[in-house]
RNA sequence: GGGGGUGUGGCGGAACUGGCAGACGCGCUAGAUUUAGGAUCUAGUGCCCUUACGGGCGUGCAGGUUCAAUUCCUGUCACCCCCA
């Protein structure tokens, strides 16, 4: 007696798979082929959640299939391993993060391994690898070697760049500086949050009221030389080519959001002597819109251009230019508090709806170029430097920040946009579209007519013209930390040993630059990055004679991320990050799963080298992932929980609330309770929700958390790999619900999948004789139904029709509905005292790519000596599956009365006929009168009758 | 506040272009079998009324369109995710 033994079988096929190459990536594509791939993992301490597995599997079961259908495919693995919590164990341990993030990459690989996917693991790659950063680096040079030609609309060489005749004649070194301004790759001082305690610089998200996150230390916005992305030049390509992926319009949205490309206008405001108004005006009627604005003007950009005559104050940001300019005398001490205040504000805070508008006054007045009115200039911090001109006018009638702040200053308010009739929401403050009123000559004009014809007289007039705008900003670029790619740039010193300005990159053939050994990663308290720790040897090297210091920043973790889908491709190329060949014929990436928390940023920066890589010429593609998918997220397992005060009565759920910082507390006592788990056995439904058994007044709540160690919910996939063996595992993150969708874990639901797995053996595998000898020594003997017999013409039909659902089931990628039909399938032939090999072959082959090991397992007990890897994927004969009796209902008033069987096919008369004739039927339009007949053939008939 | 998504039995979820709501699995109930079972097999299982026959109600809620709505339209509520 021989049972299904996935501890066992499991190691046994893993071992054969390594030991053959099975999945080895062909060499050459003769037909069709197929790029499956991972976003790669963070190779972190705590290993392997339950959420890996999930994308995993899926593209796994995709790449499996490809296979049997005769499709080449490349299926790599591999480590996004640079990044902050190695870096941090390395501070604490005082050891090299090379080391555990080298045994977290081994421990991943082994639970990967367990789980049987189909990788090509002799492709795997870390992002930590020397000879990857080498490439990373090479590619990091060529941005830095490309600029963006508006005209051409691409990145070309910085060599190509149209030097003007003036700063050629300034020489050499103006002609660098000339070029640096325009590299896609670009050194900026930027404002950085950085925080002394932590030592080191924080993203926007992680600064919260001017403290850090972590550890709530204060947080100062400084200026320091920072390594910027131009990515902003390929916001309209990054937008546009969006159209043509396969992607969910929620992801792509999410993308054109973060780009935020609008269309409005660039206004001048005349800020100059008041007799000097007519002589602007008439010079800028006859010189038309400048490209930078004099100082007599400020600057603004509206989305909303045809509200110029609602326009009632205007606000510049802390950081404009023309604060000091502008800044009355006797205003000056409040704006330099101001200033100083805003400072310390993260861009989000300042932006924070939730938050009181603050400002000053400047105590000067700019002039409203189509009405003339003279309306006051003030500072906010709403207006961000970053954004447009860093100037806004301000239409607080029909702008709800603008409005926010009017209502706190006492500011003017004039309403030039009538809401359509019935329209009651911006009762106060309309930001929608309607007529023009208050707008001198355009009243009556619709917004968007008005827009056009607005920007038509600000262009004729010289104060104004149309604008695009993106949200999206430069990408920083640079990071304080140790545990990144060191950049391959030299600074050039002087004599003294100070930066002379000229940077340049270091040559293709020195590279990789490696991180240098140091003896501590600690923080030092001041923003210098710790490379400058880093020994003389490699912090100033000599070439051609003249002495250099290292870019000592390094590279944030995206940048290993943007590439290395190409890497896989050709990973142990010493010449070239890619062969052009090999790219040519396996990009783009056809089938991407992933989370959704990298809809964004990843996805971006990704598209945005391969771009630039594309314009280069390295690249035939000019988007790297046609089809993305993002999975939903697993949950925990559905908890009870109810509510206790601290003396341990139970508070109903109606009477909980939470305060602000989300402790929950009693409603209307507003005093603390506390959250309890409750055992399952202990809740009964009662209407909508949940009680108490024991006190059915008291109402609790029934949802899944996400996992976490602190709320102890986190399922290890190794411990269920070891109870339930990998393919119960496989089966049952994918049997769980739809991909995209997040689902909670149940843990009773692996049985049941295992369930199926052991019927499936029995199926086969005869278990109930076997006498003494220990399991270990059992042969697998055949099932004695299992027979060469030909199968007849029901098993047939269920046999195809379960090759028909689970092969387009798999197209569709909804896999849990595919389980489901081989489910069936399994219960159907459990109860055949016949079972055909004919039939049991081909399950066995759909069954193989999401459960490969007892496919291989059942595939060789049948008499099979090689894998099923490449077997042909059966196919399907629709002929076999149609039944030739159909079950027809019939319905009064939509109501099923009776139902019919009939031949398929059978016609609307007789249909009708024969219902009419049915006994139930007959008796209940007694007396009646039939309306209408619906008859739709096979399907249904429906009688309205009175 | 803005954007996206989801609401179907005790639970996870099926249901193609509007056409038999609840496939499949878990759980539960009963029976068979076994030395035993967290094993296997068989049957049942949306809710309510009824001994039964049978009937009524049911896809978050309220309306609408239709012979027919989980599916389309309008409004509304709840939860989740992202952004601010």
């Amino acid at each position: 007696m021989a049972r299904y033994n996935p501890q066992q079988i499991e190691p046994r096929w893993q071992q054969y798979w390594a030991d053959n190459k099975t999945f080895k990536t062909p060499a050459s594509i003769d037909d069709k082929k197929l790029y499956a791939l991972d976003m790669f993992p963070y190779p972190s301490g705590e290993g392997l959640h339950v959420g890996h597995p999930e994308g995993y599997t899926a593209t796994d079961i995709v790449a499996r299939q490809a296979r049997m259908t005769g499709t080449a495919v490349l299926h790599p693995m591999g480590f996004d391993a640079f990044g902050l919590p190695a870096e941090e164990y390395a501070i604490k341990t005082n050891t090299h993060p090379r080391i555990s993030t080298n045994k977290n990459i081994e421990n991943f690989v082994a639970q990967l391994q367990e789980l049987g996917f189909s990788y090509d693991w002799d492709r795997q790659i870390s992002t930590t690898d020397e000879n990857y950063v080498r490439w990373t680096q090479w590619i990091f040079l060529q941005l830095f070697d490309t600029w963006y030609d508006p005209d051409q609309n691409k990145g070309r060489p910085i060599s190509a760049l149209p030097i003007p005749d003036e700063v050629t004649a300034a020489g050499p070194v103006a002609v660098a500086e000339y070029q640096d301004e325009f590299r896609l790759a670009y050194q900026t001082n930027a404002l950085v949050n950085w925080c002394p305690n932590l030592g080191t610089v924080l993203a926007n998200e992680e600064v919260k009221d001017g403290l850090s996150e972590r550890g709530n230390h204060p947080v100062e916005r400084r200026p320091l030389k920072q390594w910027m992305m131009r990515i902003t030049a390929y916001a309209d390509r990054l937008e546009s080519d969006l159209d043509d992926l396969d992607w969910s319009d929620g992801v792509k949205k999410l993308q054109k959001d973060w780009i935020g490309r609008s269309t409005g206008a660039e206004v001048d405001f005349f800020i100059g002597a008041a007799d000097q108004l007519e002589g602007w005006k008439q010079t800028r009627s006859q010189s038309g819109f400048p490209r930078k604005p004099g100082a007599d003007v400020l600057r603004v950009y509206t989305t909303r251009p045809d509200t110029l005559f609602g326009a009632t104050y205007m606000v510049i940001a802390p950081e404009h230019e023309l604060v000091q300019t502008l800044t009355a005398p006797q205003q000056s001490d409040a704006v330099e508090a101001y200033r100083e205040t805003a400072a310390r504000k993260s861009d989000r805070d300042r932006q924070d709806d939730r938050v009181k508008k603050t400002g000053v006054f400047t105590g000067s007045y700019a002039i409203n170029p189509v009405n003339g009115a003279s309306i006051p200039i003030w500072i906010a911090d709403y207006v961000l430097a970053g954004y447009g001109t860093g100037a806004i006018m301000a239409v607080p009638a029909h702008d709800a920040r603008d409005f926010q702040f009017a209502q706190t200053y006492d500011l003017e308010v004039i309403q030039v946009v009538q809401p359509p009739q019935g329209d009651t929401k911006g009762a106060q403050c309309f930001t929608g579209h309607g007529t023009a009123i208050n707008s001198g000559p355009f009243d009556g004009t619709p917004t968007a007519e008005f827009k056009t014809k607005i920007a038509q007289q600000l262009t004729q007039s010289g104060t104004g013209k149309t604008a695009v705008n993106y949200k999206l900003r430069d990408w920083l670029f640079s990071r304080q930390r140790f545990w990144g790619e060191p950049f391959p740039i030299l600074h050039q010193l002087d004599d003294e040993g100070n930066k002379t300005g000229v940077v340049i990159g270091v040559a293709e053939t020195d590279l990789p630059v490696k991180l240098p050994e140091l003896k501590d990663f600690k923080p030092h308290g001041r923003p210098e990055p710790p490379l400058e720790k880093a020994d003389d040897d490699w912090l100033y090297p000599v070439v051609d004679g003249k002495r250099y210091k290292r870019e000592t920043n390094t590279m944030p973790q995206w940048a290993g991320s943007c590439w290395y889908f190409l890497r896989f491709i050709d990973p142990s190329n010493e010449e070239v990050f890619v062969d052009p060949e090999l790219e040519k014929q396996w990009m783009p990436v056809d089938l991407y799963i992933g989370g959704a928390e990298h809809a964004v940023l990843h996805l971006l920066y990704a598209r945005f080298w391969h771009k630039v890589l594309f314009d280069r010429g390295h690249l035939c593609t000019p988007e790297p992932f046609q089809k993305l998918v993002n999975q939903g997220m697993i949950l925990g397992e559905n908890e009870f929980t109810g509510f206790q005060t601290p003396s341990g009565n139970w508070v109903s759920t109606d009477f909980v609330s939470q305060d602000e910082d989300k402790s929950y507390i009693h409603a209307t006592e507003k005093t603390p309770v506390t959250q309890v788990s409750i055992d399952p056995a202990d809740a009964e439904k009662s209407g909508d929700h949940f009680v108490l058994t024991v006190d059915p007044n008291i109402k609790i709540a029934n949802k899944a958390f996400k996992m976490s160690k602190a709320r102890g919910n986190v399922v290890n996939p190794s411990e269920v790999v070891q109870q339930y063996g990998a393919d119960s595992l496989r089966l049952y993150e994918m049997f769980l619900g739809p991909l995209e969708q997040s689902k909670p874990w149940n843990t009773s639901g692996v049985s049941g999948v295992r369930n199926f797995l052991d019927r499936v053996w029995r199926l086969i595998v005869e278990t109930d004789n076997g006498g003494d000898k220990n399991e270990a020594q059992e042969e697998n003997i055949i099932h004695a139904s299992v027979t060469d017999n030909a199968a007849n013409e029901e098993q047939l039909r269920v046999l195809h029709q379960t090759i028909k659902s689970v092969t387009t089931d798999i197209e569709k990628l909804s896999f849990n509905t595919a389980i489901a039909r081989m489910m069936e399938f399994a219960n159907f032939f459990t109860k055949q005292t016949t079972r055909p090999k004919s039939c049991l072959e081909p399950f066995l082959l759909l069954l193989s790519p999401f459960a490969p090991h007892i496919a291989e397992e059942l595939w060789s007990v049948l008499g099979h000596e090689k894998t099923l890897a490449y077997e042909a994927w059966p196919e399907f004969d629709e002929s076999l599956i149609i039944e030739s009796t159909v079950e027809v209902p019939v319905q009064i008033m939509g109501k099923i009365k009776s139902r019919l069987n009939v031949p398929r096919g059978t016609s609307k008369d007789e249909l009708e006929n024969l219902a009419l004739a049915d006994e139930k039927i007959a008796r209940l339009l007694d007396g009646k009168k039939i309306i209408k007949t619906v008859i739709v053939p096979d399907r249904l008939v429906n009688f309205v009758a009175k």
